[in-house]
DNA sequence: AATGGTTTCAACCGCTGCTAG
DNA sequence: ACTAGCAGCGGTTGAAACCAT
């Protein structure tokens, strides 16, 4: 049994839109807001997918669009976002008042991508093209070459404090997890040029004989790398874990772990992560 | 002016995550 | 715990605009 379709597809208009029908969506929006796009359509008089509505208004009815070329300082700073999140467009835009997630990956795909590479970077890695890995180590260039770097200053960790508000995790949690010791409040969590603060690191890969005790809870400070990220869920793992007298044991957690490591309502959303 | 290749970008499609029942 | 409905996201498509010959 499948999901009924969101729409009536025999009797919804497709393609570019008229003058008429953005009119009719603008006048709509204006007077009743944004949301329930489903029911919007038929509410506006309009022959369209409430996806389709939803899409115009968003990327190109939008009163606050930003109109116009993209700046030079908006082309760094995309590939900043970028090499930070990846094809993230919608949290790249979000850091560009009045561009849509849409017009930001096609200017990437059409502009940057090409700016990159004319700068010998390649525009997934955000490395230099002549790097080559080498067992997960990455051998440079020997000519150096104009890549953009990434800064990181020490702070205190903003997504530590938010979880912490959020009562999902503890300070040793949130260590287990990012690799750094609470007491010593590892650097290196901020890019102070883009205010921006991330806290994803993947886990130590090392099995270590390690546990913490979160909210009366005895987690593993290390599991397994798949564990860590979420990539059994549902399955048996059958890593090697740890007790607290470093005794190796088959770790059989069933659907334990989330992404980074967080259980259950505690995922760790991008969405979530404040930017300012 | 005509033609063919390339680029751009609005719109669509399918999938995912969240939420309510 | 499960299912269905919905909004939102990212990848892809294709028509229009642009450019070179």
């Amino acid at each position: 049994m499948g999901r009924s379709p969101c729409c009536e597809k025999a009797h919804t208009n497709k393609g570019a839109w008229t003058k008429e029908e953005d009119d009719r969506l603008i006048a709509y929006i204006k007077t009743h807001g944004e949301g329930c796009w489903r029911s919007l359509p038929k509410a506006a008089g309009l022959l369209r997918c409430g996806k389709s509505c939803r899409l115009r208004w968003i990327n190109y009815l939008r009163p606050d669009l930003k109109r116009g070329n993209f700046t030079e300082e908006e082309d760094e700073l995309i590939i900043k976002l970028h090499s930070l999140l990846g094809n993230k467009w919608s949290l790249i835009a979000g850091r560009l008042p009045g561009r849509t997630d849409n017009e930001i990956k096609n200017y990437w795909n059409t502009h940057i991508k090409r700016k990159l590479l004319s700068r010998g970077i390649d525009p997934i890695t955000h490395r230099s093209v002549n790097e080559v890995e080498v067992e997960g180590e990455v051998i440079p260039s020997p000519t150096p070459t104009t890549t953009t770097s990434i800064s990181f200053g020490a702070t205190i960790p903003k997504l530590e404090q938010d979880l912490h508000d959020h009562n999902l995790m503890t300070n040793s949690r949130f260590a287990a997890i990012t690799g750094s010791k609470s007491e010593e409040r590892n650097p290196g969590y901020r890019c102070p040029d883009l205010n921006l603060e991330l806290r994803i690191s993947p886990p130590s890969h090392q099995h270590q004989p390690e546990q913490l005790k979160s909210g009366g809870i005895i987690v593993n400070s290390n599991p397994c790398f798949k564990c860590s990220f979420g990539m059994q869920s549902g399955q048996v793992c059958k890593c090697n874990t740890f007790d607290s007298k470093g005794n190796s044991s088959e770790c059989s957690n069933i659907g334990f772990h989330d992404f980074l490591g967080l259980r259950g309502s505690a995922t760790l959303d991008y969405r979530t992560l404040e930017m300012k």
